[in-house]
DNA sequence: GTCTATAAGATGATAGAC
DNA sequence: GTCTATCATCTTATAGAC
């Protein structure tokens, strides 16, 4: 393995403070008193903050990815593709973070940082939007294609109009401490896509 | 006037800056540079960081809040105080920021930064995002009834993800360094509420 | 109101012993 | 790999002169 378990510790431990506080919020200091090693061990892990920022967002990038691709393995249906995406994000919100704070999409998180990071992060955090926003573009496009979804205009645009909302979404959920805001929300998106709008969740035709 | 100009020359370079960079990327070192006095004399206008930042958010609060009503009392047509709202958040990502920085909403930024802010500024921020859900979800529900716009579900969750989708697209448009995305998505947004979604920006019918 | 001076603590980072 | 020790710098904040 190229990552020893120390290595790992940290990179947890830094992905859990930046989910919830952001990358500048946390230190040093807060990752050594996690691990339970000194500040200066963590340097030799990872000579600077910017080295630890690097290899977080690639990890997380890469462990994204191989989520997007599972979905796209285990099903072919649009609207079911969607739904996993939705239930990925859902599960971000419900992983514990510090505290008892929520953690937001590591991606969102530090897109809202962005000006402030090293150079190397912010490449990082822009393709893992694009990415993002690349594959949902073409879950739409296939659904619209294939009659299983019903939208308007360009897919890339409605796609970032999507990644937008659910990363947004966790926002605001968290600014009101209440997650099941969350779902809601993304339950509202998913049904505006489906293909019978009329029979999406919660409405009130008689 | 309850604020002199310096305490107004202080809040619009904190304004600025947490826009860009977030409430704790900033110093009160920043501010002295920017104003052109001492750190000293800010703590003589806002003794702690807290209060700094208590202040900054409910003028921004006011601010917006004068700009909703102003939208209302001009129009009465949904789909066009919708689109004022979209130009509204355009506009805040137009204004210089910091550098070549771009200006993200004060609401938006705070929300990322929620878990390290202080309470007061904790219940500011949440008072701010309910109160613009509400006015979105106002203008949603009373364009549906008179039939200018048309929309499935619930008008409080599609009010979220509205907001959530233009908050979340700030965000997105800044990580792609690219301004214009944001009104794209907006577009895209605006024209999927609109009474008659066939007629959508960007829609490929013949 | 603004200044100088200063405090106490945190921060990212390095040198060198074990 | 991890430690102790140390560094320069930055942070919020206060005391007291002008």
């Amino acid at each position: 393995m190229t990552t020893s378990d120390t290595a790992h510790a940290i990179l947890d431990a830094a992905q859990a403070l930046a989910q919830t506080r952001g990358f500048n919020a946390f230190s040093y200091r807060d990752l050594a008193d996690r691990v339970g090693i000194r500040t200066a061990s963590i340097h030799y892990h990872f000579p600077s903050k910017a080295d630890l920022g690097r290899a977080l967002v690639e990890r997380y990038h890469d462990v994204v990815a191989g989520m997007l691709a599972a979905i796209a393995r285990d099903t072919t249906d649009a609207p079911e593709r969607l739904a996993r995406y939705a239930d990925l994000l859902e599960s971000v919100l419900a992983t514990p973070g510090e505290g008892d704070e929520l953690r937001i999409c590591l991606g969102g998180m530090l897109a809202s940082d962005f000006p402030t990071l090293p150079p190397d992060m912010q490449e990082g955090v822009a393709y893992f939007v694009r990415a993002n926003v690349a594959w949902l573009a073409d879950v739409l496009e296939r659904g619209r294609n294939d009659g299983t979804l019903a939208f308007t205009g360009d897919s890339d645009a409605a796609a970032t109009a999507l990644f937008s909302a659910l990363e947004g979404a966790m926002m605001v959920a968290r600014s009101c401490d209440d997650p099941s805001r969350y779902r809601a929300t993304a339950d509202w998106l998913l049904a505006n896509f489906a293909r019978n709008a009329s029979t999406a969740v919660g409405t009130t035709v008689g």
